[in-house]
RNA sequence: GGCGGCAUCGCCAAGUGGUAAGGCAACGGUCUGCAAAACCGUUAUUCUCCGGUUCAAAUCCGGAUGCCGCCUCCA
C-alpha cells in the first residue's frame, strides 16, 4: 500500500562488465532471474561470506519490494580440493564435510536473517548437467582432453578478459601462473579433473574424474534460469577467475549471452587488514553472533556502499550497535503511544517525502548508506513528534512508525523487538564474565533499597560496582533496568 | 611486473559539474538524588597535494604522494 508508484521508478546497477551503472531492465518484465555464488563448504562460514550473504539478501529483498517476481538461485560447492583435503583432516567421508558445513552454513545465514534462495542446489546433485556443458565444450572443439583432465581453452573464446577487463597478453603478462606444459595455453582452466585415487569421481564419455570449480555454477545457473539470466553475484575477488571462466564457458557452449548484470561486493577487512586464513584474522559468523545481536552486523554492513571494502573494527561495531538500539527504542516509544487506543494512521507529506527518498537512494545502485540516513530522519521525526505529546499527532505518528517497519524491513532490520535484542545481549555478556543473573538482580534489589532509604552512597557504590562490570543500570518510571555497555572507546 | 580501485570533520560514511547528507564521539540543554538511557540542539567556507578545463569542481582532465584489491584457493 505504502509503495505502489515506487516500482515504476527506474533501478540503476553498477555492471561490473561495463564498468558503468546501468539502468536495469530485466529480460521479462516483472521477473527477476539471479544467480549468486553460495559457499564452498569446508568450514565455518566468516564475516565475509556473511556481507556476501546480505548484500544479495538484499539486492533480492529490495527486487521483490519493487513487485518483481525473483527467482533467486544459490548455490553449495559441495565437491572441492579443500572438501577432500578437509574429510582426510577430520578423517570423516568428503559427503559428511559438506554436510556438517551445509548445517553449519544455515545455522549461520538463518540467524542472520537471511532470505533462503528460491533455489540452492549442490554441485553433486548437478554432475550430468555439468556432464553435458563439458561435453558440448569438447564437441564444439572449445576444449582438449590431455591424460585425462578436460581443459576450456582460452584462445577458442574471443570474448575472454572482457570481465575482469584484461587481455588475454596482459594476462600472459603478468606470468604468475606456472606453465603448465599440458596446458596449450597456460590461461587455459580445467573444465573437469581426472581424479587420483581414493578420491570421489563419476563416470563420463571422457573418462571418470570430478567436476573443476568452475563448471558447476555454469551448469546450475543455466539449469535453473536458462540463458541468459539477468543478475549474477558474488564476492570481487570472483571476478577473476571464477567469473570470467564461468561466462566464456557458458558462452562458448550455448553460443549466447550468459548475465546481463554482474554485480559484485566489496571485502571485508579487519582493523585495516585483509582477512585471510593465512594471517589468522578471520572471524566466524558464530564468533560474532555470541557477542553481538544479527543486525547490529547487517546494519553495520549497510553503512557502507556495497561495493567498497569495509573494515570491521570494534568501534564501528559498536556505533552500529548504538544505532541499533536507538531505533528499536523509537519504534517502542511510537507503539507506547497507541497502547490501548484505536489510531488509523494519517498519510503525513514528510513521512512520505523521506519514503520516497529511501527508495530513490536504493534505486542508485543499492545506496543502502544513503538510504539509511532517511529512516534515521524518520526516527528523528517520529521522536519529535513523541515529544510534542500533541493528541491529534497520535496518527501522523503512527503513519510514520509503520513507514519506518517498512523501510527498515526492506532492509531486513528491525525484524526483532528490544526486549529480545536486550535479552540475548545480557545472556552472552553474563555468560562471558561467568556471572548469575541473580547476581545482578540481588545488587539492583539492594540498591533499590539503598536508593528508598536514601542511602545514595550505597547506592552509586553498587552501580560503580556493576558498572565495572560492563552492566550499566538504568532508573526508568518503571524500576531499574539495566543492559549491556560494551567496550567505552 | 601487468590491470583496477580508493583518498571527504577525532572516527565511520554519502555525495560524479551548481556551491559539503547521515551516524558515532564530543559539547550544551531537558530528564534525574546524582547518573545512565532517551530526546532536543551545536560541531567541515571545505573535500591528500600541485596544476588545468569551466560562469561554476569534492565531483572532469594531467601530474605527485599515500593506501588497497586482483593477476594463485578465496565472499
Amino acid at each position: 500500500m505504502v509503495n505502489n508508484t515506487v516500482s515504476v521508478m527506474a533501478l540503476k546497477v553498477y555492471n561490473t562488465m561495463s564498468g558503468t551503472k546501468e539502468t536495469f531492465t530485466p529480460l521479462q518484465e516483472g521477473q527477476v532471474k539471479m544467480y549468486a555464488c553460495g559457499v564452498t563448504v569446508y568450514d565455518h562460514c566468516h564475516i565475509g561470506h556473511a556481507r556476501s550473504g546480505i548484500v544479495f539478501d538484499t539486492v533480492y529483498r529490495y527486487l521483490m519490494s519493487k513487485d518483481y517476481d525473483v527467482t533467486y538461485v544459490k548455490n553449495f560447492t559441495d565437491i572441492d580440493d579443500k572438501i577432500i583435503r578437509r574429510s582426510q583432516q577430520e578423517k570423516i567421508p568428503w559427503q559428511e564435510v559438506g554436510r556438517k558445513y551445509i548445517e553449519s552454513f544455515y545455522e549461520d545465514m538463518d540467524a542472520l536473517n537471511i532470505t533462503r534462495a528460491t533455489y540452492e542446489p549442490k554441485a553433486t546433485d548437478h554432475i550430468d548437467d555439468m556432464i553435458g556443458v563439458v561435453n558440448t565444450l569438447l564437441e564444439k572443439g572449445h576444449a582438449y582432453i590431455v591424460e585425462g583432465d578436460v581443459y576450456f581453452s582460452v584462445e577458442s573464446y574471443k570474448g575472454y578478459g572482457q570481465l575482469s577487463k584484461r587481455t588475454l597478453e596482459e594476462m600472459m603478462a603478468g606470468a604468475r601462473i606456472d606453465v603448465d606444459e599440458k596446458k596449450k595455453n597456460p590461461l587455459d582452466f580445467v573444465l573437469w579433473k581426472a581424479s587420483k585415487e581414493g578420491e570421489p569421481s563419476w563416470e563420463t564419455p571422457f573418462g571418470s574424474g570430478r567436476p573443476g570449480w568452475h563448471i558447476e555454477c555454469s551448469a546450475m545457473s543455466t539449469r535453473y534460469l536458462g540463458n541468459p539470466f539477468d543478475i549474477h553475484g558474488g564476492g570481487k575477488d570472483l571476478v577473476f577467475p571464477h567469473h570470467e571462466n564461468e561466462r566464456a564457458q557458458t558462452e562458448a557452449a550455448t553460443g549466447k549471452i550468459f548475465v546481463n548484470y554482474w554485480i559484485h561486493n566489496g571485502f571485508v577487512n579487519i582493523d585495516r587488514e585483509k582477512m585471510s586464513k593465512s594471517i589468522g584474522n578471520t572471524l566466524a559468523i558464530k564468533t560474532f553472533l555470541k557477542e553481538y545481536h544479527p543486525e547490529v552486523l547487517r546494519l553495520f554492513f549497510l553503512t557502507t556502499h556495497y561495493r567498497s571494502p569495509v573494515d570491521y573494527s570494534e568501534k564501528s561495531i559498536e556505533d552500529a550497535d548504538s544505532v541499533l538500539h536507538r531505533l528499536y527504542y523509537t519504534r517502542d516509544r511510537a507503539l507506547e503511544t497507541q497502547k490501548g487506543k484505536v489510531i488509523s494512521p494519517a498519510r503525513h507529506a514528510d513521512t512520505d517525502e523521506l519514503e520516497r527518498k529511501f527508495y530513490e537512494a536504493m534505486d542508485d545502485d543499492f545506496n543502502t548508506a544513503l538510504a539509511l540516513s532517511y529512516v534515521y530522519e524518520l526516527s528523528k521525526n517520529l521522536n519529535k513528534m513523541i515529544d510534542d505529546k500533541d493528541a491529534s499527532a497520535l496518527g501522523l505518528i503512527a503513519y510514520a512508525n509503520d513507514t519506518l517497519n517498512n523501510l527498515s524491513g526492506t532492509l531486513g532490520l528491525l525484524k526483532d523487538n528490544l526486549a529480545s535484542l536486550e535479552g540475548r545481549e545480557r545472556i552472552h555478556h553474563l555468560n562471558r564474565i561467568g556471572l548469575d543473573i541473580s547476581f545482578v538482580e540481588n545488587a539492583i534489589a539492594e540498591r533499590v533499597e539503598a536508593r528508598k532509604n536514601k542511602n545514595y552512597q550505597r547506592s552509586d557504590e553498587i552501580r560503580n560496582m556493576l558498572l565495572e562490570k560492563g552492566i550499566a543500570l538504568l532508573d526508568t518510571p518503571k524500576g531499574t533496568e539495566w543492559r549491556i555497555k560494551h567496550s567505552t572507546t
